[in-house]
DNA sequence: GTCTATACTCTGATAGAC
DNA sequence: GTCTATCAGAGTATAGAC
């Protein structure tokens, strides 16, 4: 099944997938701008003009990274059901948003340098499409609480609290490895501690 | 009065002030690597020679920035006393780092930055002060579980809570504004939002 | 103390052989 | 498709006039 668009070969795919991941390594720990090419070719194994035949440019290659992330970051949040039970609903997308951050580090660093660095890139993206759905979901989780299904509190800073508390487990792993020592699962004891905290907080 | 080892008059201490102060902006945004001397310079008012002519090198501007910093950011958990009002002290820890996070922002983000990296310039100051600081404040917490004046949970995990959930307001200030739009004011919604957090998580 | 000029290296991107 | 060679510009840092 071609695309009259876009044809590539299986090779193409392959290749642009091994400098993707390599770029994911590299902008996740320098930002856009602190990160090179040269960099990201030696990760790749490519030399620097094999890169730059695959992606026009380095923009090019922080785009197609970009693309996509915010939908794979949000989808947890989508998939909180307004029908189902409140608090099975909240502690399910904690505990996938827990998983995201433990199997997918890099992308979460890639998106925290973006935000840092004042969204240059995700703009409009936060400002739309990203506002849109919590305030979405904030709106049900307001639902919830006026009918006595969860505790009351501000739902807004509900869904911060979530992202918060699970992302920093990925953007501070240097951080909470040093502190925890080596004898420590971080995940599996966030996953615990995160359970308590939201029940505490929402239980009625 | 003058040092020997370091003589400086008032106008070499003002403009020292005034490029950290520029570095603390270029390096909060950009990271180490992403950050460029002649935007540093340009922020400050000088030429980038004149810059070197205070600081050695680009590398000796961000040491001075990080020297210090974890002392600062460190010092509301120091003040924690084992000796206060257990609910008390720990509400006045998360008030005193909301406010850090409210009052230099910048300081947060160049530590986020400093972290996402790898700490590769704070690594030892990490795995020596900050995870003994840790271990002892842990330690106290630990101690009003066991007297039954708060909450059981896990001690370590707490704090990092305190951390994620303040900094978030300052690292992540471009999106949590972007979601709540332009009629709020985050801090003091958040200070409203993790007082009954933690009083819910903590008070028995 | 501050500037202009400049040395030298790194970085993104292109040309062209194979 | 991949490589070597290379260019133009940006980057850190220094020299030396004032």
């Amino acid at each position: 099944m071609s695309s009259s668009s876009r044809p590539q070969s299986r090779i193409q795919q392959r290749n642009r997938e091994i400098i993707l991941d390599a770029a994911l390594e590299v902008f996740s720990l320098h930002g856009f701008r602190g990160a090179t090419l040269d960099q990201i070719a030696e990760v790749a194994g490519l030399s620097k003009p094999n890169l730059l035949y695959y992606f026009r440019s380095k923009e090019e290659v922080h785009t197609a990274l970009l693309t996509g992330l915010l939908d794979t970051w949000l989808d947890p949040l989508r998939a909180m059901d307004p029908a189902g039970n409140p608090m099975q609903e909240i502690m399910g997308y904690v505990r996938r948003k827990l998983d995201l951050a433990r199997d997918f580090p890099r992308e979460s660093r890639l998106f925290a340098n973006e935000i840092l660095q004042g969204a240059p890139r995700m703009r409009d993206a936060i400002e739309g499409d990203l506002r849109l759905l919590v305030e979405e979901k904030a709106a049900v989780l307001k639902a919830w609480m006026d009918q006595g299904r969860i505790a009351q509190v501000d739902p807004v800073h509900l869904i911060f609290s979530i992202w918060a508390l699970t992302q920093h487990y990925a953007d501070f792993d240097v951080q909470v490895r040093a502190v925890l020592g080596p004898d420590h699962d971080p995940y599996s004891e966030a996953g615990r501690f995160l359970g308590t905290l939201f029940t505490r907080l929402l239980e009625r």
